[in-house]
DNA sequence: CACCCTGATTGAAACGTTATAAATCAGGTG
DNA sequence: CACCTGATTTATAACGTTTCAATCAGGGTG
């Protein structure tokens, strides 16, 4: 709107009129096409600099069908803590100066996780897709992959075909977690699960059964509940356990709410953390170093995660092979408390 | 990339063909102009819902010199709870089907605050802006003002020219909490402000002065630092306070994490809350609700703040004038503990 | 000297849309 | 029946970019 008073911003036209060079030169000297003599490709450079000049991105777009647009499929249904704040950050971090912005489409399981990707794909909106919370067979990991459009995930998937993701090990994290249980003699040990459908799941489940079992101790899986389900009823069905015969004396907490959940559980029946029962729980931001009495946590950052997703995105979008792109978060050396 | 599976997607021209009218009437049909005969209209209205006929964004844009895009200045420095999240979800809820999308890009207070503001005015990357914490003399508001740029900005400023803002009454959040701890029986009460650029600071330190004053007690602002300092020096200015000769017996905290951190503090000085101190808090999550022992909080719903400042900017960008474009939000009636 | 390279540049077309101005048409009027 | 009017429709240009094919000037070669 309105009246720009920089005057109308510069054009490739605006280039050629004051370099003596035909449109099309100017566009592929900027381009760096090697083809056109140093010494002009210089000249335009110099130009281009000293007017400010920028492409314009609606031109291009419509030229060229790349739309310099990364999306990013944001669970808007779930309340979270650091996670949807480091992500952005990390992500938003490596993207600035290279010319692609970031739009946020909203998700929610539970919907059709497909129609944000299919409009995506249909109407062009973007050039690479980074998603999170990715399924055993995600059918968007199967759609993206049948379009060969350029995505990360954030969570393997059990497709046989290789496609680039940024994961977390859960099962490295859940052994870890246990046997740090299991050092300060628990007996007895419980874990709040994500849903089903999800990979990480999987590997939270695998991890947190073998290293129980190998360990001699009893374990068992919170029922009627998972990770996503309301607070209230997390709470509701802790308590229940607790006032059962066999109360655990030993939690592993895969987020950070369910951690305030069971410490907060723990308070409400009268038992005492640290001494009546011990929690394990793995965080996203450093708010935990802020909780009394003093919780073992596991980081995970999801910053550094953000960052590995979106750069894995743009090799991907560069055209190279996606077999490589992957990497696994491993959990830190030492549990913080 | 690759082949589109679903044979090429519809165009203009497509429709043009496939109804026998020109392109331009299909255009002008497809956009409502009733100079279009109303048969035609509906004729051209099937076809399109039939073949899936969506507007190609790069060429509207490059056309009308719209983008369809809102920006989001998202601060990416300072850790934040729940705010990102729900903030996000309220502004993806609303501009779901109007054929917007948000992008998000990176503001550092301490960086320049206008650069991004400049390349998003300059590139023509976004229709409408949005931000937030804003300063008294925000030179992002100036700059959006001169160039007749839309934007709503999270808060307040002291500027004449009225704007679009959506801003919550910290001056009566203030003056509640100070009530609340006054009727508790506190007789020192204790605040940690913002930085003393940002408006609400002004309304914050207005509110608890004045409400404290009015009560007839002691009251202090932590020295030497911010909500914005690291959690480890608000903790260490906190605790120092706390051995010194006039330890506080009240708290007002404007956000979650210092509430942690001057819960965190109570507990290594000694103290506890409840019984040396208490402590009200403004939260933006439910989280609050799962910290034991409970502390009082009042609710600031960022997701109807997302979604109000959305809609005022969708508002603003189809020309409705500005000066009613405002909207106050109350903090809760009953303090929740 | 005619020829053909090679290197450098350029004109023109196209991407899909909308705005402007002009063209067409049907129907009534003198 | 020619003409005017209002209602519809349409051709055309333009937005700024990239790319294909074509042009052009020299210089070496036969």
């Amino acid at each position: 709107m309105a009246d720009d008073i920089q005057g109308d911003k510069p054009t490739l036209r605006t280039l050629s009129q004051a370099t003596g060079f035909a449109v099309a030169t100017v566009s592929r000297a900027l381009a760096g096409d090697t083809r056109i003599a140093a010494r002009t490709r210089a000249t335009v450079a110099e130009a281009a600099e000293r007017m400010g000049y920028v492409p314009d991105r609606a031109a291009r777009r419509l030229r060229t069908g790349r739309t310099q647009v990364i999306s990013l499929l944001l669970n808007t249904q779930h309340e979270f803590l650091g996670f949807t704040h480091e992500f952005l950050a990390g992500i938003t971090e490596v993207l600035a100066g290279t010319g692609y912005s970031v739009t946020v489409v909203p998700d929610s399981p539970g919907e059709d996780r497909l129609a944000p990707v299919r409009t995506i794909l249909r109407n062009n909106l973007a050039d690479g897709l980074l998603f999170t919370r990715t399924e055993a067979f995600d059918p968007r990991v199967r759609l993206l992959m049948e379009a060969d459009f350029p995505f990360v995930s954030h969570g393997r998937t059990e497709f046989t075909t290789p496609h680039p993701w940024v994961d977390f090990d859960n099962e490295a994290f859940a052994r870890k977690a246990v046997a740090h249980l299991v050092a300060k003699g628990r007996r007895r040990i419980s874990l709040v699960l994500p849903g089903d459908q999800f990979t990480f799941t999987q590997h939270l489940r695998y991890g947190f059964m073998s290293a129980a079992r190998a360990a001699g101790i009893d374990f068992e899986f919170v029922e009627g509940v998972t990770l996503d389900s309301p607070t209230s009823e997390i709470a509701a069905a802790l308590m229940r356990a607790r006032r059962g015969a066999h109360p655990p004396d030993g939690y592993v907490c895969v987020g950070e709410v369910t951690a305030l959940v069971t410490l907060a559980a723990l308070a409400d029946t009268g038992a005492v953390n640290g001494v009546d029962a011990d929690i394990v729980a793995k965080r996203a931001s450093p708010i935990f170093d802020n909780i009394r009495p003093r919780i073992d946590t596991v980081f995970e950052d999801l910053r550094a995660t953000g960052r590995a997703m979106a750069e894995m995105l743009l090799r991907r979008m560069n055209g190279e092979p996606q077999d490589g792109l992957n990497r696994l978060f491993l959990p830190d050396g030492d549990l913080r408390g």
